[in-house]
Formats: structure tokens, C-alpha cells, sequence
DNA sequence: CACCAGGCAAGTA
DNA sequence: TACTTGCATGGT
């Protein structure tokens, strides 16, 4: 009978990062709404291209509940032309406000006073917004103890037999949240490590990779 | 030149 | 349910 090793635990292998890559000091923004709206604008975009179209909102002085809600939707778009799908985008952004507006009476406290469940799928009605935005919106924001599961989430995980690499996104969620104490500022720090770890050392497809982090501790 | 970037929705089979 | 495609600029 071999003995089968169990998995290092996801907490090690976060001090792993961190000790790999530093804290990482997420998310950049200097108000709740600019988060809100990076998070939809940085949707498979890198995020130099959304900087440029943060600055030029701030330029235009439209970066605030209002200006976002009366500003034409073509002039949006040209504001954020360099994040890509800038005519989806806009609309995404007013969909946005539009709930905001409506269900919250333009009020963020309003909004991240309700409860994170019911918000969450709240955010999830919205067009443009699928579980990635509205998590990120969840604990970047909202600062709720929300696991943030992305692209490179999954890829990394799957690829160290942590999950199936098909699994779905609220699967690979729960692996963390049942795993990990239920800590908001672990969680930020976390998903911006895996995505430090998925831009640097795992683009490559074999699953070996000897560079990575990960593989430091055996058998993970 | 090809490929990717902190996805999502709608359409097809 | 499980793929596929449109969206589109900018960096490497």
C-alpha cells in the first residue's frame, strides 16, 4: 500500500507566493466606483490598457456616479478606447449605473450594505457581468471575504491536481473558501499573487514547469 | 508576424 | 450541457 501524500495546503502555498512575489498591494484605485468600473473595464484586457481610459475618465472629470450616468454613451466609449470592446464596454458600464441608480438610488453604501449573497446575484443580472467582475466587485471593492476565481486560477490549480481543469467557477471557488480562513485581506492578497504567478512562470503549457513557486514544496 | 491580456453573452448542436 | 464566436485595442 503506498502512501499517498496529501496536497500542500492552499495556505501554504499562499505564503509561498508571497514570499515569491511581495504583497502586490491590490486593487489599485483611489475610490470604491474607480474599482467598480476597472474591474468591467479590465475584462481579458491588461491592465496598462485600463489606466489609460481610468486617466482619461478622471480628465474628463466623469469618474463619479453622475458624470458616469449622463455621459453619452458613444463619448464613453471614446474615453476608454484603449481597453478594447470599447462600444461593449460603455454599454457594460451604463448597465452598470443604471442598476446603481435604480436599485440603490445612486448610493454605494446603500448598495455594499446589502447583504453579499443577494448582491451577488444582483450583480450577476447585470449584462456585462459575470461571476469574475461581480466577485472582484465583491471584495475590492465591497471588501467582502469573496475568492476571486480567474483564468489563471483554474489553469494553475487544475494543472496541480487541485481540481479539474473543466471544473466550474463556483467549484474552484469553494475549494479556497473551504479551505482558507474566511479573510478579506488573505483573499485580496491571494488572487493578485495568482495572477502575479499566472503572468510570470505558468503561461507555458507544460504542466513541469520548474520555475514555478509551486513547485518548490514537493509533491503539490 | 502571432499571441495574449486580471471575461462575458449569445448562438449553435 | 458543452463548445464556439464576437467583441477590439495595445504590448511583447
Amino acid at each position: 500500500m503506498k502512501k499517498i501524500k496529501a496536497k500542500t495546503s492552499l495556505l501554504k502555498i499562499y505564503k509561498l507566493l508571497f514570499d515569491e512575489f511581495g504583497p502586490r498591494h491590490w486593487w489599485p484605485g483611489d475610490t470604491r466606483l474607480e474599482i467598480i468600473i476597472g474591474a468591467i473595464l479590465t475584462q481579458n484586457t491588461a491592465w496598462t490598457n485600463v489606466e489609460k481610459a481610468i486617466k482619461n475618465l478622471k480628465k474628463a472629470r466623469v469618474l463619479n456616479i453622475r458624470g458616469l450616468s449622463k455621459i453619452p454613451k458613444e463619448r464613453l466609449a471614446k474615453l476608454i478606447k484603449s481597453t478594447g470592446y470599447y462600444n461593449l464596454k460603455a454599454q457594460r458600464v451604463k448597465n452598470f449605473l443604471a442598476f446603481l441608480n435604480t436599485r440603490y438610488s445612486a448610493s454605494l453604501k446603500r448598495m455594499f450594505g446589502s447583504e453579499t449573497r443577494v448582491l451577488r446575484e444582483e450583480l450577476l443580472n447585470i449584462k456585462g457581468i459575470g461571476p469574475e467582475t461581480a466577485d472582484s466587485i465583491l471584495l475590492y471593492a465591497g471588501e467582502s471575504p469573496v475568492f476571486v476565481v480567474d483564468a489563471y486560477t483554474k489553469r494553475i490549480f487544475s494543472r496541480h491536481g487541485y481540481i479539474n481543469k473543466n471544473s466550474p467557477y463556483e467549484e474552484v471557488q469553494d475549494l479556497f473558501l473551504k479551505n482558507l480562513p474566511g479573510n478579506v485581506k488573505l483573499f485580496n492578497e491571494f488572487h493578485a499573487l495568482i495572477v502575479e504567478l499566472g503572468k510570470n512562470l505558468c503561461r507555458v503549457k507544460n504542466p513541469l514547469c520548474s520555475r514555478c513557486p509551486i513547485r518548490r514544496i514537493k509533491n503539490v
